[in-house]
DNA sequence: TCCAAATTTGCTCGCGCGAGCAAGAACAAT
DNA sequence: ATTGTTCTTGCTCGCGCGAGCAAATTTGGA
């Protein structure tokens, strides 16, 4: 061949290259490269100069087919608006892989998607799903626990009320009566609960909780207003709306809002367009603690979730072999800022 | 079995399940799941009723082993301090998803790690590995396609000059220069150019760019000052060093950013620590129109990279099967707004 | 030194699918 | 009806590895 060109990648060095190598059988190669298997030291010694002179690494593929686990999970996300998804992926993925499971990131569209995105996931052999976001009705959950070929699905930052769900989440009843305690014992009186979308499997509790909170301690209950997406500029729209129907008159003293996405959306109307002051003339909480909170724009009063003991969690849970009741809820902190 | 419980999940369909069913070959049924094979309509039919009823999809685990195609890329991103990272993943995600192809999510936590990180994936048989950071030194890119299982290295939002990798990137030098003009015709005279991180083999030509326009048009280069990270908070805080050490009589007029997420940095330490108005007393510019640019804090003078077409082309990429120069740049447009 | 127990190694078989070929069916033209 | 052509179907073999068992080897105690 005078017109060879270099390959276009490294033919693939497998088990059995390695084994002819290393004078053992292929067997004890990949034994090797498995933590929990029998092997000698001195084979292992063997095998293991011989594969690195080769270049040799296991096709997880291969052994995800031959033994069905695979040491993936799939995330499902939607929502890429808000900014605390991209502080729960570099938790997420960082924990994952150093514990050896790898990441099959699927963004879940809409909610017609859902199911698709699911069942794109279990063609991959995955060992687990992991849902992170809103778009999961109780049908597309069903649907999908129906014709799953994976073993867990996992509700990661909701609870979900699904028997067949695991579910990761902070306990919004605590952390939101905790909230509200703290706007109430600040002399704040005339809330306005910002929410966001809801969904029918996956359930955060801060509405229903605040404003039983305060139906309790005042005998009346806020208005609440709902914003479709936790998109800060769409928050920011819709409390304007909200504000400008109600008049200077009227004003709420303080905004309670679902997570720090809407509560920055509503800081930003309201200090540059309504030019009125945080905390003075209206305060602001959020929730969540993203990056952006401690930001001096914002200096939000806010919850944080304790996102890495939750992923530790999350790691047990996927190591975890029995049936059981793997829920669980986690709780927080009270971050106190300038914003309330 | 008096005790038997519902099984954790479905014990798998195969096509040789729907091949009974259906009364035709296994090898019928597995065509008639790929778009390319020759299957006549009534078989087509009789298999997609049949596999419809049992829940039946392909295993792409097993085809990719089966035909060392998997339809797989791995995303090995670094830097989740930047927000325009949840943006580039909200778009790669989406479309890559749209046009059939899965997604390996791999956090490449710090330059030692980044070679690990490529194996990592490679060990999952992907057809090609798309990286979006800074963390790629040359050594560690020519070890991974020494001992690489993957075809395509693509170096996406940056652009490489290392011959055996396809970069897909904004044209830095015409940006800049279009940036650069910008800031010469609005009349600043004393700019202060924030760099990011360099990586050795992956280029962003900003920062030389924008110190030769200002060499040419007024023989003196501006001072350049360099932040270890694209992370808004240190920016700022390297910002702050940087002024208070040349003093209030010695300020720059602009800050020209390497991107929006250090132009953003800079601007909160402006505005809050040292009292200063943009673009009164200093003016800002960033890079990227990141979704925070156009809120009412930062109203950045920024360019915006054509990330959908980017991504379009990336897609074209993959499926390209000759062997040829796929290196690209494009054309953003520049963004004017308040800062600047 | 010898034998039983413990450890290590090799092997058969199969995971679910695709490449590539051979056999079969359908169709058109003579 | 016959032949050649095209389309469709079934099949052999193998992708790289692991479960689980059998054979080989090592270990330790009498």
């Amino acid at each position: 061949m005078p017109n060879e060109k270099k390959p276009p990648f490294a033919e693939n060095v497998t088990a059995d290259d390695v084994a002819i190598a290393a004078g053992v059988s292929r067997w004890t190669v990949n034994r090797a490269f498995r933590k929990d298997a029998s092997i000698s030291a001195k084979s292992l010694q063997k095998v293991m100069v011989a594969a690195e002179r080769l270049g040799y690494l296991p096709d997880l593929g291969a052994a995800s087919l031959a033994s069905d686990r695979s040491n993936l999970v799939a995330l499902l996300i939607d929502d890429f608006a808000n900014p605390h998804k991209l502080v729960m992926m570099e938790r997420l993925t960082r924990i994952l892989r150093r514990e050896g499971w790898d990441i099959l990131l699927v963004n879940t569209l809409n909610r017609d998607d859902a199911g698709h995105a699911l069942l794109n996931a279990s063609q991959r052999r995955v060992d687990a799903v992991i849902l992170i976001g809103i778009q999961f009705d109780d049908d597309v959950l069903e649907t999908a626990l129906q014709a799953r070929r994976f073993r867990k699905l996992i509700v990661f930052a909701r609870s979900s009320e699904n028997p067949n769900t695991i579910s990761i989440a902070v306990d919004d009843v605590g952390a939101m009566t905790e909230l509200a305690r703290y706007v109430h014992q600040r002399g704040y009186r005339r809330p306005l609960f910002l929410a966001g979308p809801q969904s029918y499997s996956a359930h955060l509790l801060r509405k229903e909780t605040f404003l039983q909170y305060w139906g309790k301690h005042f005998s009346f209950q806020p208005e609440s207003v709902t914003v479709p997406a936790y998109d800060p500029a769409l928050a920011g729209t819709i409390v304007m709306e909200t504000l400008s129907r109600r008049g200077p008159s009227d004003l709420p003293d303080v905004i309670v809002c679902e997570n720090d996405a809407l509560a920055m959306g509503a800081s930003d109307v309201i200090r540059h367009e309504l030019g009125l002051e945080i905390p003075g003339d209206i305060a602001i909480t959020g929730f969540d603690d993203v990056p952006q909170a401690d930001n001096p724009n914002y200096r939000l009063t806010t919850y944080r979730q304790p996102l890495t003991e939750m992923v530790e969690y999350l790691v047990k849970v996927l190591a975890d072999p029995e049936e059981r009741d793997l829920n669980r809820l986690f709780n927080g902190r009270l971050i106190p800022r300038h914003s309330a």
